[in-house]
DNA sequence: TCTCGTGTTGCGAACGTTTGCAACCTCACT
DNA sequence: AGTGAGGTTGCAAACGTTCGCAACACGAGA
């Protein structure tokens, strides 16, 4: 539109004077601050890191820029969090911390919020999602210990308020039905909360109502070092005399003492896959578009903490 | 200065219409964005998810907001991710990615941007620090070993180019010379990164010159975890036949096989001191204040990577 | 009663962009 | 030469706050 010389010319008293433009006064005028809000429990647990390192860099080719929050698990906190974020003037919501039922998520629905679910989802099929395959990770969890010729398994399972709770235990049970296996009342625990101390004790408190189960399949790694804790209290060995399986393949499972064989996916892939959704939807012309639910593939990862039943 | 009953009905219709102060038109107007920009390598090193959620809890008590960003240790990003939280309006700088020689650093000085740096620094005395006691630290790593019998002792530095990697050469020869012990050339490598891998290729190439090593200090866990891989490949134990010391006690290094012997020290205060500082910074009658330079305990937490020399 | 000081109220400018629109220019066609 | 289309230029409003200042009211002292 312009001369080059100008342009040049121009380009370089910018760079002279050191204009920056004013995102501020930008995103003031425009109504658009190109920011996220990402909601999580805890950037400390180690399942999150990866997945911001995600949504960090996929935001980061489209110029956008992430506001991080945490609510350490406590939801009266998400209200606050999405308060403080929308204050903030996100263009949309990243938020990993859905429960089943979810009021302060179905609100910013109501509010018009472009929201993207990460890991968990609630029951409200209008809020898209982004989520690991929980039911086929349980099942090649199950159907390997199966072929390895356990029969008495059990699952530790993330709560039932939680999607992957319900997920799981449903892919457990059809999976031990398709390897002909029986599922006894107990041995389908639910957890209270997805930390290696809950871990710790429902396992405990399991091999002390059933001390013949063999394996044991773990809400997540977490809890499935509070297995290794429990066990290793309880005098018993892993694999040798009880296998476990955990969820998600945290950093340095493989270095665990034994090595952790858990259920893998792409924790970077699963931030970098919300971000697409919501930019999606961040398009005036698709905010209304069907909310897409991706499930990503997970597969099993074999290592030192399995062998066959003694 | 109004009466009770009208801020009550203000209040409430303010609620009522769901009033939310606009905090991107405030920070035009006030000229600070209640945003401080966070500069680190990675958020998926298990190093800084403490040190980022000290940095947030510490922010939130004042009712900041941390902008985080990423440089992968490409030193050439680190002027653009400056210039990027900048047109964001952040009003300081929290900095991990110092170099002992940092441009980068000294313009943002001389563009009187409030910065303080975290974990390491530069020689730039003018820029606040906030880092452990490097020497402290490798100094009791140093006598713990000398202590269990061990002669020919080994440091596999940081790079010279970072701050802990001059501090902690420095500390392990004031406390070799104290302890009596020699250290060869040879014997204290630095590396090229702070790297599982450069770990793991520094640790072969110095037991392949000098095979009578018999126990290591490592620049970090990451690089300690190094040495397990290249000892395991060369078929010597630890620690019965070498003994490994990491450094900074990441997350589960309790639960590596062998659990690892580590200088510990407190990342999330590292992170909520380094905000302290820098928001002592922020206030106009103290920015111009003498730099503080604080440095962190630290203490050696004896797990399983060490023993006496075989 | 007038002046001055003190305290309250309310208006408007400013922060740094973007964007719509009016004004203007050029050119071609009638 | 007049008209209109197409294109360029430049100005001003607007985004939602904060904050300085003018205007005003009130009371006290001369």
């Amino acid at each position: 539109m312009v001369s080059a010389d100008t342009l040049q010319r121009v380009l370089e008293s910018a760079r002279e004077l050191n204009y920056r433009t004013n995102a501020i006064a930008r995103s003031l005028r425009t109504q658009r601050s190109q920011t996220v809000g990402v909601v999580i429990p805890d950037i400390a647990n180690p399942l999150f890191p990866r997945i911001v390192r995600g949504i960090d860099d996929a935001l980061e080719d489209v110029r956008y820029t992430s506001l991080v929050t945490y609510t350490d698990g406590r939801d009266d906190r998400l209200l606050e969090r999405f308060e403080l974020l929308r204050q903030r003037g996100v263009d949309g919501l990243l938020v990993a911390t859905a429960r089943h039922s979810d009021p302060a998520l179905d609100m910013l629905v109501a509010a018009r919020v472009p929201v993207v679910q990460i890991n968990r989802r609630t029951q409200n099929q209008a809020i898209p999602s982004v989520t690991p395959d929980d039911r086929g990770g349980i099942r090649s969890a199950v159907e390997f210990l199966a072929e390895l010729g356990h029969r008495k398994i059990a699952l530790l399972a993330p709560p039932q308020t939680h999607s992957t709770g319900r997920a799981r235990i449903a892919g457990f049970r059809t999976a031990m039905r398709r390897a002909g296996l029986d599922v006894p009342a107990g041995l389908v625990q639910s957890a209270r909360a997805v930390t290696l101390e809950e871990g710790a004790r429902i396992c405990t408190s399991l091999l002390d109502a059933h001390p013949d189960v063999t394996a044991i399949v773990a809400g997540n790694d977490l809890m499935a070092l509070g297995c290794y804790d429990s066990l290793r209290a309880a005098g018993r060995r892993c694999p040798d005399d009880v296998s476990v399986i955990g969820f998600n393949d945290m950093a340095f499972a493989e270095r665990f003492d034994p090595p952790l064989t858990t259920v893998r996916f792409d924790h970077y892939e699963m931030g970098a896959t919300a971000v697409g959704v919501l930019l999606r939807r961040l398009r005036p012309s698709e905010s209304e578009a069907e909310p897409v639910h991706v499930e990503l593939e997970t597969r099993l990862v074999v290592r030192g903490s399995t062998a066959p039943p003694p």
